[in-house]
DNA sequence: GCCAACGTTGGC
DNA sequence: GCCAACGTTGGC
């Protein structure tokens, strides 16, 4: 396998959560919804075996939640094209679609989520992107040390 | 190409 | 619900 990357994705609990990752067929499913040109360009230099950070949002208690890794590369993400999804993009078409998803695998829940407070507190993290002002990237490279360091936290 | 207005994100 | 920070849009 070539050379091995770490990302962090968010979602919404309420939306799309880790469970719902677990409770997948294969633990499997596709990361759609992303409409931002530096995260899909983050998401097409994924490749398969790279691992992840499953974040949640905007929720009660925000921060890292489970391991993921990249099951398939990217490709297009069919919500662009459909009018009655949020997604929508008129702008995309089949010939020229804009927007890409990659699929994930749940790993494995982490027992102690590392939550945006602690992960503020722990030495080490300092740099990561997440935790920069104003950061409000989707998808997001983290550090193999920075990886090391939330899955050792999530025990 | 500039930039004001507007929309979105996401923690609090 | 608030609001800071950022991204996008569109007039000029």
């Amino acid at each position: 396998m070539p050379y091995q990357k770490y990302w962090l994705m968010k979602s919404e609990p309420t939306s799309f959560s880790f469970e719902d990752l677990v409770r997948s067929k294969k633990s499997t499913n596709h990361w759609d919804g992303v409409r931002n040109y530096q995260a899909r360009n983050y998401m097409r230099e994924m490749r398969v075996g790279d691992k992840v950070l499953f974040y949640h949002s905007s929720c009660d208690e925000p921060g890292v939640v489970g391991l993921a890794e990249v099951m398939r590369t990217a490709y297009p993400d069919h919500t662009q094209f459909d009018p009655a999804d949020v997604h929508y993009d008129p702008k995309a078409t089949r010939d020229r679609p804009i927007w890409d998803m990659v699929d994930l695998r749940a790993i494995k829940p982490l027992r102690g989520p590392a939550g945006l407070d602690v992960l503020r507190k722990t030495k080490g993290l300092e740099k990561m992107v997440l935790l920069r002002r104003g950061s409000r990237l989707s998808v997001q490279p983290v550090s193999r040390k920075e990886w090391e360091i939330i899955v050792r936290l999530g025990g």
